[in-house]
Parts: C-alpha cells; sequence; structure tokens
DNA sequence: TAGATAATTGACCGTCGGTCGAATAAGTAG
DNA sequence: CTACTTATTCGACCGACGGTCAATTATCTA
C-alpha cells in the first residue's frame, strides 16, 4: 500500500469516526446529554481501541468534530462573498452567513447545535473556536472597509474580535434568555454598537435585526 | 440543640467544605488543574461521605463557592458606593471594583483566580455568574443615570448584559491574548463603545484603561 | 440512663476515558 | 504461493472519579 493509499484509508476511517461523533453532537435528546467515547465506536460501528489508534483522545475528537464544522462554514461563506461588489456586503452576508447559522432551526448543523447543546464543553469550545475562526476575516474585512471609507476604526484586529465575541455571547443560550423580543433588542442594540464603534453609516448594519430574506 | 444552633452548626461545617474548596480552586498548580472531591474531603480534613451529607453533588459545591464569592465582592461593592455622589460615580466604581479584582494580581481572590485557572467548566460557570449578578446592578445604575441625564439606552437591561458580557470576554484568558498592550487596546475600544452606545459624555469612560490609583 | 436523632465515615459501586496485548488484515519480498 | 513484516482492529481490563450506603459515633431529649 503506497503513502497516498494510506493517507486516503486513514482520512476515510478518521471521516467515519468525526460523522459519528457529529451525529451524536448534533442528536440533542435531553437524558443523553454526554457522549462517551463507546458510543462514538458503537455508533461508527467500531471498536473503541480503533478510535485511540487514530485519536489521542476524546477532547481531540471533539476539537477535530468542531474544526471540521467550522472550516466547512467558513469556506461556505468564501464561496457566497464571489458576487459581492462592495466590502461592506462581504461583512453583510459573513454576519448573514453566521446569523443564519446560529438562529435558523437546522439541526442538522453542528454550530447551531451547539449553541443549542446543554454540554458546557461543546460550548465553550465552539465559541473559542468561532472567535479564532470568524474574528480574522471579519479583521481583514474590517481593514479592507477602513481603505474604501465604509468604516473607521483603529485597531481592525481587536474590533473583530469583539464583534465575534459579543456576537457569540448573544445569541447563547445559557448565558441569555433567548426569546424573540430579547434576541431582537439585543441585535438592534448590536447593530447600534457596531455603527458606532465602526463610524458606519447610521442604519448600515439594521439589517442584523432584520427578517433574512 | 435548638434549631437555631442546628443551622450554625450546618452553616459551620458547610463553610469548611466551601473553604477547602475555595483553597484549591485558588491553588494554581498546573498539574492539578482538576479538583476532586476527595482532595476537598481531605484538604478539610473530613470524611468523603460528610461532603454529601451537606451537598448533594460536586457541581453544587462549586457552584456554591462561586456563589459566595460574587456575593461577597458584590457586598463589598456596595459597601464602596455610600460616598458616590453621582450616579455616574457609581457606574465608575462598579467598573473599578470588578476591574481591580480581575487585573491586579491577587491571586488569594477567587474570581481573579478562576479567570486564570485552567479549568474550564469553572471559567464558564464563572461568566454565568458575573452576568447573572452584576449585569442586575449595572441595569439598575443605567436607568438612575438615564433619570440625571449623564446616559442614554433604549433597554437598560440588555444593555447591562451586553456590557459585562463584553468585559468579561475581554478580559478572559482562555479566549483572548493578554498582553498589556492588547488589554490596554481594547478596554481603549471598549470604552469608546461605551461611550457612544450609552451617550454618555465623550472620554467618560476613559477611566477604564487608566491606571487604577 | 436509655432511646432517638443527627452527623460521620470509608469501603464499595458504576461509569468512563484510556491502555494493552492478542488477533487479524494487508502488504511485501523471494 | 509462502513467509514475514507491518498496519489495523478489538474488547477485556485498568485506574480514577463522582456518588452511595450501612454501620458507627456524637449529640440531644425525656
Amino acid at each position: 500500500m503506497n503513502e497516498k493509499n494510506i493517507n486516503e484509508k486513514n482520512k476515510n476511517k478518521i471521516d467515519i469516526i468525526l460523522n459519528s461523533a457529529e451525529e451524536l453532537m448534533c442528536s440533542m435528546e435531553e437524558p443523553n446529554r454526554d457522549i462517551t467515547v463507546d458510543m462514538i465506536a458503537k455508533n461508527a460501528g467500531i471498536g473503541k481501541g480503533s478510535i485511540y489508534y487514530y485519536f489521542e483522545s476524546k477532547d481531540e475528537i471533539i476539537d477535530a468534530v468542531i474544526e471540521r464544522s467550522y472550516s466547512a462554514a467558513i469556506q461556505e461563506y468564501f464561496s457566497t462573498i464571489n458576487n459581492c461588489e462592495t466590502t461592506f456586503d462581504k461583512i453583510k452576508q459573513l454576519f448573514r452567513s453566521i446569523l443564519k447559522e446560529e438562529l435558523l432551526d437546522n439541526s442538522k448543523n453542528i454550530i447551531l447545535s451547539l449553541h443549542v447543546h446543554e454540554d458546557i464543553m461543546l460550548h465553550y469550545k465552539m465559541m473559542m473556536t468561532s472567535i479564532r475562526t470568524i474574528s480574522p476575516i471579519l479583521s481583514q474585512l474590517l481593514i479592507e472597509g477602513q481603505k474604501d471609507g465604509s468604516i473607521h476604526t483603529d485597531s481592525p484586529q481587536e474590533s473583530a474580535e469583539m464583534i465575534v465575541a459579543m456576537l457569540t455571547f448573544l445569541l447563547n443560550k445559557n448565558f441569555f434568555s433567548t426569546d424573540t423580543e430579547s434576541i431582537y433588542r439585543k441585535l438592534k442594540l448590536y447593530a447600534r454598537v457596531l455603527e458606532t464603534s465602526l463610524q458606519a453609516e447610521p442604519g448600515s448594519f439594521d439589517f442584523l435585526f432584520m427578517p433574512i430574506e
């Protein structure tokens, strides 16, 4: 077996394991909150020992699932911004992508699922990952937007981190009540904060609390 | 033994257990990140079974430690605002109290400790608690400040929640780098966001990134 | 003092993450 | 094809941890 085959086969097995874990993470049956390694193995139809042939620890599996999910979401975002003309449209699109994932009741999606999930560990890691993966993208967009004058900020990186962190927090079921009215008010507030802190046109972030077409 | 004595004695034992747990939570020796019930019992000089005579679960102990610590911090805050003349001074004092706890290297303090601690569970609970306990106070202050015209906001409760959440996030070692320069920039940004979103006097939140006297 | 109640304890249990050596599959050289 | 090496699979087993419980001791009451 040559190297390419080995890698492909491993990749395949790794995906099987990740799929199994993701499936369990997405299923939100109340009683079975905690996912065990045995469950992942059983659900994948393989022995527990095999899991540890491909992964160092349970933590590594969870991290990999989150990582994979986010990188997929980000790739999807990048494929949508081709038809964006202005930088601000790209920013808009970024927020739309995030919000769509977050708000729509599409429990096929791990990112949404994690937000709703009871498991604190998952939630925390998800927050960290979203900040780590999304804020650099936004940061870049802020720098870009600064050039064409649609926004203004002294420290784009820090701004981006704070903006993503706020949003992650905002939509967080464990921290805040998520009734429609409360989310609406917070998104409105959030839009105002973005607008003023980025010195953007008044109302330019209002799309955040408008219905998604 | 009358009821009062029973309660006092129980209170005493509960405090012994909480003290033991807090002591362990504060000690940040890298290798022993995870605190076990046995450790708490041993450190308190009592049997493990006794722990479960007073508490339902390990989680309940941790929650109680955090709760106790925050309620102490809040009481301390309330005792300091007697000499505050304006509402804005009270707000200032509230932020000062929080920042002092967060930033000073006083590892005797559980709240600081938790921020620095590796343990995700502790950290998460700490964040939730700080939002739950501090934001109502701030919310009240915002309403008060609205009356005397020092600030303006449509939804004080949501504003308060977001402001506290942001700060908790901001100073969070697990999410962001905490080098002095980065914290400084973020606090500066934070001050600007507060200022604009609360429509307060320009520069009125600059005390946030000024050295604490 | 005797009996009832409160409090204490550590051996024990079930579960879970992780290990390990044995067994099997796949690949390779001759 | 055979013999040997290497990659992969597996589940019984281990240690640690949260939590239980029956037995024991301290404390209170009549």
